[in-house]
DNA sequence: GATGAATGAGTGTTCATTCAT
DNA sequence: AATGAATGAACACTCATTCAT
């Protein structure tokens, strides 16, 4: 005896799987119905369409993360500027770092969908997204770090590659590491590496 | 009266276009041959099948930048170890990034088809093929500098993300930068910024 | 308004009509679908591709001749070989062959399908496959005979043969006769002369 | 240099490879005329379509055949009836049959595309035509002997199947036997089986 | 809640043939 | 004597989507 959302949840774990498998647009939605027994026309009464089927899985993760960002980013704006090139931060950034590698993974095969497997979709474009949140925020820090020290104002296309960099290291954490343990070690590393390169930005040679 | 190879250039030219438009799988062979204003057959007469058209457009430019990165890479590796953290070597780097710049710029068009609308043809992977000759070479560059600075081995982790971001580099700039003076002024800051945080990998803390 | 099954029937006759006027190779699914008023969508609803559509139009009349055969080669084995060169055993093989004419017309069409129309679909072995049985069967039949009429062993390619004309007959009238009452007519003249041979195979000269 | 035959010659050559492995219907003109290394139009310069190409390589075999049957069934015509069931005629009939599957062998290729590759071709009916051939000598012959014999008319059904097997038999070497030797071997024990049989159809019972 | 049926447009690919040069 | 180019129709098959029941 099937309860309301038994027929849902498994479309839902088949289409999960059919994505990850194939993309966004070469996911087949026969394919998804067969592996889930049921027909074409159960899909579409849970669902609007291949778009909204996608989007249940990979929304409320988004949103989420999101969230985590801009309660990160917000946080650390408020850090007085004398404390931005010491190294409780380089902590603090770590923490933050390990805490999204942390959601990240406990959800990693809809972050997967969402970054690796969602061109064709109206979430193509969220990595630009994320890249855009980090850019802004990149921006004030930068600003706020070189009036106190005193520097001129750094290049606006360093900040914005330099926040698609670390936006890319989620992707790449994604798509080459299954394990959480793994990805955490990496990310230790690769954050000091560059935090020291974004302090050095605001030394003068 | 057409001249010798109009339709076959006219036939590139159309599938040039597509493919950027669409992707290589979402490309139309059909609709190519709409703007080319022949029959489909007529494709068929030049070309063996939808991955030799796209390989026609792709091959020759992916060769010779195989053997640009090739040549640098073993030039690269001539250089005496006490040279290695020295600004010499940073020019001939800049130089260096600048020439593929350069010549990416000058095919503008192909690499954005390789590098970012090459999936589902036989050069999807080859991002994945720089990465891999670019890791090897700084796994060699890193554990000659080691050696030489008397510093532990360089994790593999790190190498193989390094050799990762420098080629993400070159696929940014494709994406974002449609003109080579902006793509040259970026690389010369992005490379020093990698530099100097590459030498300082090897620098007793 | 249709009824349960009419779209699918409606398909499997006019594909059994187009089978039978051009071959499975050279039959269209779309002339199909067009005598049938539906889309080729539709018919790869109902059949996975066009083995299989042609398939479920043979596969079934294939099936239980094989059992008939299989049973009639049983039972013969059975007899005493004193038996095997008397009157009552002709008798009984020309009413087996009777009953695979028969059994044959009964789905006339289908068999026509199976034995002359079906190259380039997995059942164009199956004549070999009769014939191998048939050979088989006779080997075992002859072997039998020559020990019991201390005569020397036939030889294997006169078995072959004798197995593939037997075989051809049944295609023959297929091929030739559209009335069951001709051929069951046919067949008996046939078999007589066929065991007449038979027989005197055995006779020493 | 190339001599005005030469291209035509490697045309046929190479057709009649396609037409050997794929059939009359599935050969393709386009393969043939890639593996003569020649375009499609020179072909169309030699042979008027795909039909002239093959009747080039099956017509005058065809029309050599049809002159050694009709020169054999001429001369059997002449025997006195009181030689038509007597050992000299079984002999004058294997080397018949010899010399037919003799001239077969020396054409072996062009009767292998005659007899079982030229569906879709006008040469499809061939083997039909040497039944009807056949037929028509067994029925003068049957006649013949049914009066001197006196014993009531054979059957027209039995004339026409016997017929239809003597012929299948050369169709049955030629797709089973690629050697002239147990070609010759086989059809003599062969031979001997249905004339035996043939002259025990005008016996009183 | 879900089925079974069907659509219509689309895919890459192959074919025999033609014809100006 | 042969090429190079092109046609136009055909092929089996897949797709997301719809909808009456």
């Amino acid at each position: 005896m099937k309860t309301d959302k038994e027929t849902r949840d498994n479309l839902l774990r088949c289409a999960k799987q059919e994505f990850l498998e194939k993309d966004y647009m070469q996911a087949s939605l026969r394919n998804i119905c067969k592996n889930a027994g049921v027909t074409t026309g159960a899909l579409y009464f849970f669902f609007q369409d291949k778009e909204d089927l996608f989007a249940n899985l990979v929304q409320e993760p988004l949103n989420r993360l999101y969230q985590i960002m801009l309660k990160h980013y917000n946080e650390e704006m408020e850090y007085p500027p004398e404390m931005l090139n010491r190294l409780e931060e380089v902590g603090d950034d770590i923490d933050a770092a390990k805490r999204v590698i942390h959601f990240m993974y406990q959800n990693l095969e809809e972050f997967q969908l969402l970054l690796i497997k969602s061109k064709g979709s109206r979430f193509e474009n969220c990595i630009d997204q994320f890249v855009e949140i980090t850019e802004k925020h990149y921006r004030r820090m930068a600003d706020q770090m070189c009036e106190y020290m005193h520097v001129p104002r750094l290049d606006d296309y360093m900040i914005h590659w330099l926040s698609h960099m670390h936006i890319d290291i989620f992707v790449h954490m994604l798509s080459h590491e299954q394990s959480e343990e793994e990805a955490l070690k990496h990310i230790e590393v690769i954050v000091k590496y560059l935090i020291s390169g974004w302090i050095r930005m605001f030394q003068k040679e």
